[in-house]
DNA sequence: TGAACGATTTCCT
DNA sequence: GGAAATCGTTCAA
């Protein structure tokens, strides 16, 4: 049984599986919040169509190509940061993005970078609410999960018990092999986002 | 150089 | 359930 942080190192599905329970945090100047995940999807490089290294190397994936355990940002419909674990072996491409998680630490600061309205449920519920919690976006491309820097990967512990099992399913929004089952969640949370199909989906 | 396309979210009906 | 907001990335010409 491999140890953390060495089960970045395998397979994708398998790695987002472990992921499912992690807390990531981010330490900045205003406060502390940090999120256990409960929702993640794996991408799996040169043979995932719908992965974004699937083209090739290119500037904006140059960090997927790189090693396991650093944070992989992208910039979606003009106005969204969404973030990734780098996982796999040196230049395998592969990532678990961060679906959604629950405020553990930092709620207050989470709700100011949020909005007012949003209830605690919602709060890191998608993975660009998820980032905006958590208080990062581009600057944050690039940068190690594992180092005990500012923004850090944790095990998760001490909550086994909450865990009712691991959903399993086609991941949100994708067009190219939509029915590809490699989104993960904890069964029964309240903080998984809901499924939605891509309009543009082929098959 | 130009244009289509999103690994989305929010607000409206 | 549906549409708008909004721009970096990628591919075609």
């Amino acid at each position: 049984m491999p140890g953390w942080p060495d089960a970045l190192a395998g397979d994708v599905p398998d790695v987002a599986r472990t992921l499912l329970g992690a807390r990531i945090v981010h330490d900045s100047p205003e406060g502390r919040v940090a999120v256990r995940l409960t929702e993640v999807e794996a991408y799996g490089g040169l043979t995932d169509p719908a992965s974004h290294a699937w083209r090739g190397r290119t500037p904006r994936t140059e960090v997927m190509f790189g090693p396991p355990g650093r944070l992989y940002v992208y910039f979606s419909y003009g106005m969204h940061w969404c973030g990734n674990v780098v996982t796999g072996p040196d230049g395998h491409a592969s990532a678990v993005l961060m679906r959604a998680g629950r405020v553990l630490e930092g709620v207050d600061l989470a709700r100011a970078r949020r909005g007012p309205r949003v209830t605690d449920r919602s709060l890191a519920r998608g993975p660009a609410c998820l980032m905006q919690a958590l208080g990062l976006d581009r600057g944050a491309d690039g940068v190690g999960l594992l180092d005990g820097g500012a923004v850090r990967l944790e095990p998760g512990e001490g909550d086994a018990d909450r865990v009712d099992g691991v959903g399993a399913g086609p991941r949100v929004g994708v067009s190219r092999e939509p029915d590809r089952p490699w989104r993960f969640w904890l069964s029964g949370d309240e903080t998984v986002s809901s499924y939605k199909r891509s309009p543009r989906a082929v098959r």
